[in-house]
RNA sequence: CGGAGUGUAGCGCAGCCUGGUAGCGCAUCUGGUUUGGGACCAGAGGGCCGGGAGUUCGAAUCUCUCCACUCCGACCA
């Protein structure tokens, strides 16, 4: 893409109402535009990395097994009113009626939908076990919407529903998708925390939510010390027995503060840390408290009817772009991880007019694109420093700055935007790194 | 929903107390000069001062009243 044909809004000052730093380079970066209270239009560069994390959301589930529907945004309130929660859920639902009067309401989860889905079409346990996921809008009438995208009223969320047979099945259904979650968020460049949570009515041990430890995070939690340095990267074969490697990965203590009691904390003081996190995904087993009023029910191998056992479990895909700004950004701008970057590599033309540097631009442009990056390509007229104090802003991981005070000597230069490490190699090295396809990593 | 604020050009703000021609910086447009970390010169355009109702000869400014947005709390992916 060429710079001077996208587009892309960037704020030199940061708008008033921004507070919080993934808010601020958001808009800055021209990311989204709110058009109401916790209401935002996502602008193209936001809209691409937000289809980055959706995507990468998306193949974990999948690689999990569970299976993709697209439920919609609006619901009739009679589903609710037969889960009961019609009432329960009071004003953060938005009800709505349509031209006949009926009563309609802005989808703020689904599992009465989903529920209504399996109870029509799963009728013998042999058809189970089944996982439905889908990634769609909700619409949640927030008290207080508040930090950007992180708490917005209409969010962009993936929830999967797990039906089984029995409890001991469901735990089955329920560490697939824990440890989808491990790996999710590992590729999204993100130390998220699987944390016991509140688990409502139902109690037990299946609930977590996932965290990311921010300073500005809205949930405080307690955990032991050393998951500060736990390798949360976990390649399993999801056939395999995966109670291990959830034991594993609950071993150390880990809660929110909900569920935290300092009088009855196995671990002592000194290994104990107390911090603000960010909670990103969530996942619980919830039996049958849907299915059992909603009538969703199997014939099992004995020949009973039994009520069907569901978990639901939930990633915040619009919350994880301020998520991952929150987690990775420095002074300059955001730094995003390689997978959810909305570039590749920015190749920046200090001086387009400049025979040499155009040529040199176009060459690199090319192979890059050849080799399968995306590049963005800066020929705007701006001053150099306005254009490298973009591209920080932006976060590509990568950018490629030529101009006639470097090819004078024969040089381009390539920085790595996390580190900040520039190398000085002439137009040919760059040219042959970029041919030589993902990932960019000098020699 | 309780508490506290803010609405003036696309963005950031001043002006309001003490009523009298609506301003500044950035951005935008034109021309020129520039080009290695948010350029320079000259010129130009752009505002129902959030809406409504009052007070007044006269309201961005004073009064009332709506509305929107933000922040702090209680709730949530």
């Amino acid at each position: 893409m060429r710079l001077s044909q996208y587009f892309l809004p960037v704020l030199k000052e940061t708008p008033k109402e921004a507070q919080i730093v993934s808010h601020r380079f958001m808009l800055r970066a021209g990311m989204i535009q709110q058009s109401s209270a916790g209401i935002y239009s996502w602008l193209p560069l936001g809209l691409k990395v937000l289809n980055r994390i959706e995507a990468i959301v998306r193949e974990e589930q999948d690689r999990a097994g569970a299976l993709e529907i697209k439920m919609p945004t609006i619901q009739p309130a009679e589903l609710w009113q037969e889960s009961g929660r019609y009432d329960d859920y009071g004003l953060e639902m938005l009800r709505i009626q349509d031209r006949h009067q009926r009563d309609m309401l802005y989808g703020p989860t689904n599992e009465e939908q989903v529920t209504d889905i399996c109870r029509t079409h799963i009728r013998s346990y042999r058809q189970l076990p089944v996982n439905l996921y889908h990634i769609q809008w909700k619409f949640r009438d927030e008290v207080r919407p508040r930090f950007g995208v992180m708490r917005g009223r209409e969010f962009l969320m993936k929830d999967a529903y797990s039906f089984d047979l029995s409890k001991e099945a469901a735990r089955t259904a329920y560490n697939k998708m824990f440890v989808a979650y491990l790996k999710t968020f590992a590729r999204l460049g993100l130390t998220a925390i699987p944390m016991e949570a509140d688990t409502g009515p139902i109690g037990g041990d299946m609930s977590h939510e996932f965290i990311i430890l921010a300073d500005t995070g809205e949930s405080g939690v307690f955990f032991h010390k050393d998951w500060l340095e736990t390798d949360m990267v976990a390649d399993i074969d999801y056939a395999s027995d995966l109670q291990p490697v959830v034991d594993k990965f609950t071993a150390l203590y880990a809660k929110t503060d909900e569920k935290h009691d300092g009088a009855d904390c196995p671990v002592p003081p000194s290994d104990l840390l107390e911090k603000r996190g960010i909670e990103v995904g969530h996942i619980f087993y919830f039996g049958t408290k849907y299915s059992a009023p909603m009538g969703a029910s199997v014939i099992g191998p004995d020949g009973e009817k039994a009520d069907l056992h569901m978990g639901s479990y939930g990633i915040g895909v619009s919350r994880l772009a301020g998520g991952i700004i929150e987690a990775t950004h420095d002074e300059r701008g955001i730094v995003w991880p390689a997978e959810v970057a909305p570039f590749d590599v920015a190749l920046v033309n200090l001086k387009p007019g400049h025979e040499q540097a155009e040529a040199v631009c176009q060459t690199l442009y090319q192979a890059g694109r050849q080799a399968g990056f995306d590049m963005l390509l800066d020929d705007t007229a701006e001053s150099p420093g306005a254009k490298l104090a973009v591209m920080d802003l932006i976060g590509v991981p990568w950018q490629i700055i030529a101009g006639p005070r470097g090819l004078a000597g024969g040089t381009v230069e390539l920085k790595n935007r996390r580190s900040g490490e520039i190398a000085q190699i002439s137009p040919e090295s760059a040219a042959s790194l970029l041919a030589e396809g993902k990932p960019l990593e000098p020699r």
